[in-house]
DNA sequence: CGAATAAACGCAACACAGTTGCATTCCATG
DNA sequence: CATGGAATGCAACTGTGTTGCGTTTATTCG
């Protein structure tokens, strides 16, 4: 048996292919994530990775998630109670080009097939950066049944 | 002169048409609302109030804009970094119906005349509230000098 | 492989937004 | 006016996210 190394974090060759070190918190985050059926929270990500008997610290997951959304490889977006909510950005995918939906009940953000909102113009001085086509509203399973969060 | 009473709170009428008592507190913060031009954060709100001479409670405030999004008379809304964002709900003056642009660096938000996009149609079981043309970078404020946020 | 280096990690302390409990004050009603 | 229930102010608290810094680890290179 080949026995390769010693062990190989999951997930390595994606996170280098952005440009990270492949760490096993790294790793372990986006096991998280895409193992995820809904976005999910800084705290909700914690108590996952605690179940699954490798917690990790709070301030380093924050900085792990950081690095994962600027390196795309995770979205960032705020739900209705202001709490930023995490979910894996499916590969390949460049999150510009399309319109997302929101669902104001569990934060989730689903990808839509819809073209790329027209720029319209600005007043004197303002710099576009991006422009996204935000829409939100309750999503098949909120809808489904009676509500609530996910776990 | 008829110096009608001592006092009578700003927008006394309104308050009670929505079945909330009349007190000082919600006139001032309706004040406020109503000269802002932009939705305003609680601490925003709070810093206007005190430069006015009328300092209230941090904790009073939160209640008193609470009971006003209950009852109607202000808008509530998160924005993308979080934090919750208030505003004079106009009787009449759709708000949906224009897109905003946000600024990145300062977080202000702008109303633009920009027409409402088209929803494109969604997976089923989904329900849209709303949609809104996103558009962020920087405004003319932040991009002239080297930025910094709003008092 | 082993050493060097820069990034990532863990811990403590901090910052900011929002909430809860309770005693005091004030608006509305009569 | 008197009165009762709602609103206010203050103190303490919680939840979420950030900063600083010393230690550890992934990668590069000899
Ligand atoms: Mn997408
Ligand atoms: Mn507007
Ligand atoms: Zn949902
Ligand atoms: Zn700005």
């Amino acid at each position: 048996m080949p026995a390769k190394s010693v062990s190989t974090p999951p997930f390595s060759a994606a996170l280098r292919a952005v440009g990270l070190k492949a760490t096993v918190a790294r790793g372990r985050v986006l096991e998280v994530l895409h193992a995820a059926l809904q976005p999910a929270s800084h705290g909700e990500i914690e108590a996952r990775l605690a179940a699954a008997a490798s917690p990790l610290d709070r301030v380093t997951l924050y900085r792990v998630l950081d690095s994962l959304v600027t390196a795309g490889l995770a979205l960032k977006a705020v739900d209705a109670r202001g709490v930023f909510r995490f979910s894996a950005a499916q590969t390949g995918v460049a999150h510009q080009r399309h319109a997302h939906f929101r669902c104001e009940d569990c934060g989730g953000v689903f990808c839509l097939d819809a073209p790329p909102p027209a720029a319209p113009s600005l007043p004197d001085g303002f710099r576009l950066h991006g422009a996204e086509l935000d829409l939100h509203g309750t999503c098949a399973r909120c809808g489904d049944a009676g509500g609530g969060h996910p776990a």
